[in-house]
DNA sequence: GCGTAGTCTGAAATCGTTTTCTTGCAGGTA
DNA sequence: TACCTGCAAGAAAACGATTTCAGACTACGC
């Protein structure tokens, strides 16, 4: 039976060959004699012998781990794209790190050091906001950013279209001859959230509208944030058929906001909300909503490193994903023109 | 600037001392003389000096990283329970190795050899169902099982008490006066689920009353199956007044389909959850239901591993946490008596 | 019988640290 | 002055693998 700190040399001494050998019967098998491989096989079953993979990855510098670091996997649109990014690098054989940071630029800093120091062979990365995201960029293992856009040139990056998504949603409430929207959005300082708003206006200005400023606003994206911020839409008295709520936990506020207002959705307003999280289709109304390819998000975002980690590195540094409108409950025609 | 490489000798040589002087300044600053060790430092800034974690864990067999081994991180209540893991492992310097294991126990096993390759200080195990945990029970790393009770008995466990859940909620539904219930659980053979409905049926027979068999309903932890479960157990003509759905997602199914044969919740058939996941607050109705202290499950489970790992394990192999009602509106006296 | 090519295998250096064991040296005491 | 103590720093041996290089052996052809 086991017992610990088994080592090839053991190995090697039982099966009467050199460490060498042993070694060799692990990573090129074709190369030792079949009668030693058998015998180094038995030996190895019997000892129970496990490698060590830090020998190796010292010898070797290929550890066979990856970092992976996200604002917060609790979050449900995070865990979709981490569960994207895992079961990719699993099936290829990696590892990952963990690390959540809470859109916490120093602790995004003090994680990424750490998994230098561990020696990962590449790093996914979920910026937060205000990111000094150049850090990962100096040191010499790739990166791989995803669905936050970073400005840095050096960097690969797999994006979903938030421009194109914020036009979709607008495109659809203009379908369906609303007229007076309300804007509602995460953090402008974070691209994404910016990129959707202005995709809600470049799809009104093709038909001729523009966005009340009094009715875009602007908030952290946490349900009771958007209820507090549908209640002060509402109460500037100005008119809106429709809310595009650039988030679904935003949405879930929205509904919950103009319901206690005693407002019906999609009756007197209809809502579309971003990401598609899995329950959105739970809500009632089910809520209409444009969906991120999460998973897909990730996979690709793990072949991408994966391919730079062994130097198969494609010259295009941006992947592009689009975005996709579900429409199900929560949005309608107006009631009245 | 950093290039590449520099180990503990370029330092040394560059700060005009031994190796060894450096690995002291690093590990037991007290030991060295401030003049050096002044040296060291700017010499270690001066190259972009970055310990190698590889190099340490193999001479000291302190790596600083544990596994952490769960079904399905995308799983809410499973995301939040890794939330409390990986905030107490980082903040006490340890990183984890994240694994997604779909409740296949092949992958289970696949893993928890892998992470004792890379030589993991100890392991976070969330069970699957059918799982071979002793694997890892023979191994000897410490682990730490959460949520999910394994009957092996040198393993720490960090459970949170499901037959009490079940009562509570039971309760909950008997002092609103339902006589009639129905119960909506996950596979029997996750003791979990199980216990669940022990809570459940002990609390009846507490009233005198009884769990009508044909109205027991056990199914996998889905959305859609909550729904259809839901469909044929009022296929069955049966009353009842209140059904607990021993899961959130099992409830929105539930919901769903209540509503769907036009049954009001909680007018028509109150609901009552278990787990309290997220959002289960922002459903409508908002979800009475169990709330688990998953988080802290998460924290307490990671604490214990700590404790092991540093052989400071408390005795008690067993942390029993306790279940809470959070009753919100989907339940509410019987229309009718 | 000898040179040569071709297979396998082993010896030993190496990856970057930590740690034990020594040694050098300063200072205090007899 | 000689001796002991004690401390700070260095030399060198691990940790457990991989890999280069060279050696042993076989087989073959002339």
């Amino acid at each position: 039976m086991a017992r610990e700190k088994v080592g090839i040399r053991d190995v090697a001494k039982l099966a009467g060959v050199s460490p060498a050998t042993v070694s060799r019967v692990l990573n090129r098998p074709e190369l030792v004699a079949e009668r030693l491989r058998d015998q180094v096989h038995r030996a190895m079953a019997r000892l129970g012998y496990a490698p060590n993979a830090l020998a190796r990855g010292l010898r070797t510098r290929h550890t066979g781990v990856l970092g992976l670091i996200v604002p917060d996997i609790a979050h449900p649109f995070f865990a979709e794209v981490v569960r994207g990014v895992e079961d990719v690098a699993s099936r290829e054989g990696y590892r990952v790190f963990l690390c959540n940071t809470d859109e916490n630029p120093d602790k995004e800093e003090k994680y990424v050091a750490e998994l230098l120091n561990h020696r990962v062979e590449g790093i996914i990365f979920i910026s937060s906001s205000n990111s000094r995201a150049q850090l990962t960029s100096s040191s010499d293992v790739p990166v791989v950013v995803v669905d936050r856009r970073v400005s840095l040139d050096d960097l690969h990056e797999v994006l979903c279209d938030d421009v194109l998504g914020g036009r979709l949603a607008t495109e659809h409430l203009l379908s369906l001859e609303h007229r007076h929207l309300a804007f509602l959005g995460g953090p402008q300082v974070i691209p994404n959230n910016a990129d959707r708003l202005r995709g809600c206006r470049e799809a009104l200005a093709q038909a001729q509208l523009a966005l009340d400023q009094a009715l875009v606003a602007e908030v952290l994206v946490r349900v009771e944030a958007g209820e507090r911020a549908t209640e002060q839409l509402l109460d500037t008295g100005r008119y809106f058929s429709a809310l595009f709520a650039a988030n679904d936990l935003l949405a879930i506020g929205a509904v919950r906001a103009l319901r206690a207002r005693g407002l019906e959705v999609p009756g007197d307003v209809s809502v579309v909300g971003y990401d598609d999280v899995w329950f959105a289709a739970h809500l009632s109304p089910p809520l209409t909503t444009v969906a991120q390819p999460k998973r897909e998000l990730g996979e690709r975002a793990m072949q991408r490193l994966l391919a730079l980690v062994r130097g198969q590195a494609p010259p295009e540094r941006l992947v592009r994903m689009l975005p996709a409108l579900v429409v199900r409950q929560s949005t309608a025609p107006p009631r009245h023109k």
